[in-house]
DNA sequence: CATAGTGATGACACGTCATGTCGTCAACGA
DNA sequence: TCGTTGACGACATGACGTGTCATCACTATG
């Protein structure tokens, strides 16, 4: 048996989060979460940097991946396909059956400034691993950039397009549908053949 | 005659500069800034709100004009057409002629971690003026934030290449040239006018 | 000239965040 | 058995950011 109850990390995080909907993320302080924890306020920052960082954790994994998986993918793919099945394969499957918590979650990380930096940042570091995997590929340096910063955006847009869906329709798809609409966006193509081209390409992807 | 020198914004902007670049950001305090400025550390934070904010409050203006450039532009032009002209319009003169601080300012903002996130919260904002524009252009609600990110995406790309080139070259042909990258990487060109060993890896995988 | 209002600043207090340091105690291995 | 490791508690400290009130030049109005 162990001097402490165990999942320090986790108990902090589920305690956290149900004072920051409670509350609002201002008004809760840190002593308080720790102590709906049963823990010290400096054990907190032994587990995470600062308070909000307790929002974020959960997510420290996907630059790495995202890496690999631009670099691993197979030659031949135009830098849209690499986007597509990466954030297809590494990030639908971390969104799909979690609605309802992705949705506090972003009503909490949306209410407050702080927090909207925070989220900005995470997402800063999934391009910069983006620029590495797609370097990596071969793609000159300003390539890789602008084709990891798509990748951000689309991945950003589809995460809020999917969170206002009300259907059970798969991230995937979302993802699909975002990339074609920027796609049109990029070459002119906006509103035009908008709807069928995304269906299309959405029944293919299905 | 005044009973305070003018001025109290300015000096404390320049002041906190000038420690921040001898110390680093972190290292400075309110106080310390409000010393050198000749003022009080609760002055510091009516005219900021917070140590941060002093090194962005210059561009407070760019959202309001980015929404009104984009919804006037002319009509018939593509998103990529507006966002070019907008943001040479809007964003190159702000760049051309102040390279030297521009450069320093950079190497204060990517030292630090929360001077990081502030500065892509400030990126966010320009975004999410431009979807304004873009919706009154009448473009559907997907379109205008893919445009407008896009649009951020251009400029904040562009900006750190101009800042990395050693030349006299115009903000306005970094931000083109950048635009035709972006709009290469979409559209699978990546390379072709650049190295050329993108596109034949393309080939032969294809 | 007198008076009241406005607005920027100084002065002070306070709560929270974040970090450094040291002590405690269980678990683990030689 | 004993030393090491690692998670946590306890305490102290400094900086951040805010609320509140007083001060005093400037200005408008009669």
């Amino acid at each position: 048996m162990s001097r402490w109850e165990p999942g320090a990390a986790e108990r902090l995080r589920a305690a956290a989060l149900d004072l920051f909907v409670e509350h609002g993320f201002a008004a809760v302080t840190v002593p308080q979460i720790t102590a709906r924890a049963g823990l010290t306020t400096r054990t907190f920052f032994r587990h995470f940097a600062d308070k909000r960082e307790v929002l974020f954790a959960h997510e420290a994994a996907l630059p790495g991946l995202m890496t690999r998986f631009f670099a691993d993918a197979p030659p031949g793919l135009t830098p849209m396909e690499v986007i597509v099945e990466g954030l297809c394969t590494l990030v639908a499957p971390r969104f799909d059956g979690l609605k309802d918590s992705l949705r506090v979650r972003r009503q909490v990380v949306l209410s407050d400034e702080g927090l909207r930096e925070r989220d900005l940042r995470k997402r800063a570091l999934i391009a910069e691993a983006g620029v590495a995997g797609f370097r990596d590929r071969g793609l000159d340096e300003l390539s890789a950039t602008l084709a990891a910063q798509l990748a951000a955006t689309i991945i950003d847009t589809a995460a809020h397009r999917w969170l206002d869906d009300d259907t059970d329709r798969p991230m995937a798809d979302v993802i699909r549908e975002t990339a074609a609409a920027l796609t049109g966006v990029v070459t002119d193509q906006a509103g035009t053949a908008l709807t069928g081209v995304v269906t299309d390409q959405a029944k293919a992807g299905a």
